[in-house]
DNA sequence: ATTTCATATGATGATAATATCATATGAAAT
DNA sequence: ATTTCATATGATATTATCATCATATGAAAT
């Protein structure tokens, strides 16, 4: 069972576990993989994706989210609950109304990053 | 139902939907968001992202994974299937071996990325 | 104090994902 | 041709996610 490193074969047994400890080593460590996996799961599913991207420029209350997307009010504020609960989006109370907007920049650079090798 | 742009408030009237409009002119099409989501799907768990870093660097046949993972065998397999299903991954064989990889740069780049946020 | 309005929550059904076992496949070596 | 070995597949149980309805909350306006 070899490992090969950058298209080229270097070790063809194994019972060598040299690389597997190699490995091993660069690997982040269970709780920063669930924290990035967490980073994912959240943006894991279009309506959530599409409402990344209406508030990568722009703080949107939930009514005009729901406008904007035009699905249930219950399902937008579900779906923000989910952003929230993992990070993403954070929001600020104005009368009535809930703004939400995107936490970090870092957030926002991804999406852009994808969508100019998606579109 | 007020909109803001970039802190500053901009409208305050649910009934002006100028914005949303402004705003669905800038929203990519429902396939891509369902693309980009789909990517977002495929590191959403944390036996993927794993493997993911291990692949930056080095391309492993199924049995070495198992090895590096300690998880079932049949684990690994399903598991690269579904990165394969999403188009992250890609194998070649070698003998017996399947070796997988990650196929685009892209890819890399973001799981570096996000690892500098989070680790 | 009651009504109004924006948002949040709870319950639910449908669908999908995760992890495991046992077993199948299929190429290579004997 | 049979065995061996690496990988893949199928079945299954458990758990999580998605989408919707109806309803609750709670601040602001009347």
């Amino acid at each position: 069972m070899p490992i090969r490193k950058e298209k080229k074969l270097i070790r063809s047994c194994c019972e060598d576990i040299s690389y597997i400890s190699d490995i091993n080593k660069i690997l982040p460590s269970q709780e920063t993989l669930v924290d990035i996996s967490n980073v994912f799961k959240a943006l894991a599913d279009p309506t959530r994706v599409k409402m990344l991207y209406a508030l990568i420029d722009y703080e949107i209350c939930v009514g005009e989210m729901t406008n904007l997307l035009e699905i249930p009010q219950s399902h937008v504020s579900h779906q923000l609950r989910t952003l929230k609960k993992y990070g993403i989006v954070d929001f600020k109370k104005d009368k009535k109304m809930s703004f939400y907007y995107i936490k970090d920049e870092y957030i926002k650079d991804l999406l852009k990053a994808i969508l100019k090798e998606k579109e």
